[in-house]
DNA sequence: AACAGATTTTGAACAATGTTCAAGATAAAT
DNA sequence: ATTTATCTTGAACATTGTTCAAAATCTGTT
């Protein structure tokens, strides 16, 4: 009635169910990476995933519920990215300089799929989900490990604090330009522009030190 | 025919459609202050300026457009209050750290009017009008006037990315800090951080001088 | 195998919303 | 006053996210 027997294999309803919620999944991640969030709809979606309109609903909430999983897919990816930035070894100030590179890189390479990340606004005030806040957090923490190398005075709070800071105040550069709001710039000249602000916050940690 | 006589008077025709430009512009920034952008609804803002639903277009071209004309006043706004912080004088790093503390007051005393700003997203890449763009010239002009007596070797382009850089920074900060407002600090604790931030920029730029 | 109960799938219908347009109202020019 | 140009109106249209009742499918039991 209510599930098989006690040591179950997986019943072919939610085989299905889940082989379903995976081509949902890539059809929106498809969908974004062409067109973009703004346009991304409810009956392309389905059509391309072969179901029909209303099968959205049985897998997920809503629309938004798929985006979330289209913009966890995206936050994974960027996370393995820039993975590389950390584990090698160098000094503190140049893994945050190829952090910021390589955040850069990843927005230009995704950039409607990284755009979606922070252009999805959930209705009425809902709280992003447990597991994405989790994998903002990861992604954090690979800032903050080389920033308490260089400032190893902080505690943990501040030390969050910082890296916070740090990573907004990258996104805002790498986010204006990519909009074309206030000035654009090329996107060479956008990187060497980002290298140096790193390398000058870095001047100011460094005579901060002392 | 198409006009009356060569020296003219306003046409009754026009200071009516003029009035009811303000009026419309009025009452889309009054919902936009209490409601956000997102739920802006083009029946909402006809009634309220007390019209049909058509009219809006007999004035604007769409929806858009009148939201444009909210954000050129919302940027008037902000260009007055922030006068003040480079007609003063002192330092320079001084005024940039105080300016620093008006955008952030800004934001924060007009969080919805100032999101919108950056959460209109202009159909099929549809570019900004010009008037819109040279009202954000003039507001980065106030960062660039004393960034350029920090940095007088600059020529006029490079003080232009810098102080986009500049500006691209701190926005991002006040922005992310905004968005998360669940988990985000106090808001004088992100008074104090982006005092705290701009301080650095600034140490590395005299470090970087000499 | 067959049946009954539970679950899912389907797509038509609904509600919300931006935009258009033809007809009536108003203003301007003659 | 008459004609011509323009504006105003709100019903109608197109697009979309979401719901729901009926049909189809799956599961456990006999």
């Amino acid at each position: 009635m209510k599930s098989e027997t006690e040591l179950n294999q997986p019943l072919k309803r939610d085989l299905k169910r889940d082989a379903l919620k995976v081509k949902l999944i890539a059809a929106a991640k498809a969908r974004i990476e062409s067109s973009g969030l703004a346009s991304l709809r409810a009956r392309d979606v389905t059509e391309d995933a072969g179901c029909a309109l209303g099968a959205l609903y049985n897998v997920f909430e809503d629309l938004d519920g798929l985006i979330l999983e289209v913009n966890a897919q995206t936050l994974a990816a960027l996370d393995a990215d820039v993975e590389a930035a950390t584990t090698g070894e160098g000094e503190a100030g140049e893994r945050l300089r190829y952090l910021g590179q390589r955040y850069l890189a990843f927005a230009l390479a995704h950039e409607k799929l990284w755009r979606a990340l922070f252009e999805l606004r959930l209705a009425n005030e809902r709280p992003l989900p447990d597991w994405i806040l989790a994998n903002q957090a990861k992604l954090l923490s690979h800032i903050a490990k080389p920033l308490a190398q260089l400032q190893p005075e902080l505690n943990e709070q501040e030390l969050m604090i910082r890296t916070r800071t740090m990573f907004a105040a990258v996104h805002g550069i790498v986010s204006l330009s990519l909009d074309n709001r206030f000035v654009s710039l090329a996107t060479d000249t956008l990187a060497e522009e980002i290298d140096r602000f790193i390398g000058l916050l870095l001047k100011g940690l460094k005579s901060e030190a002392r």
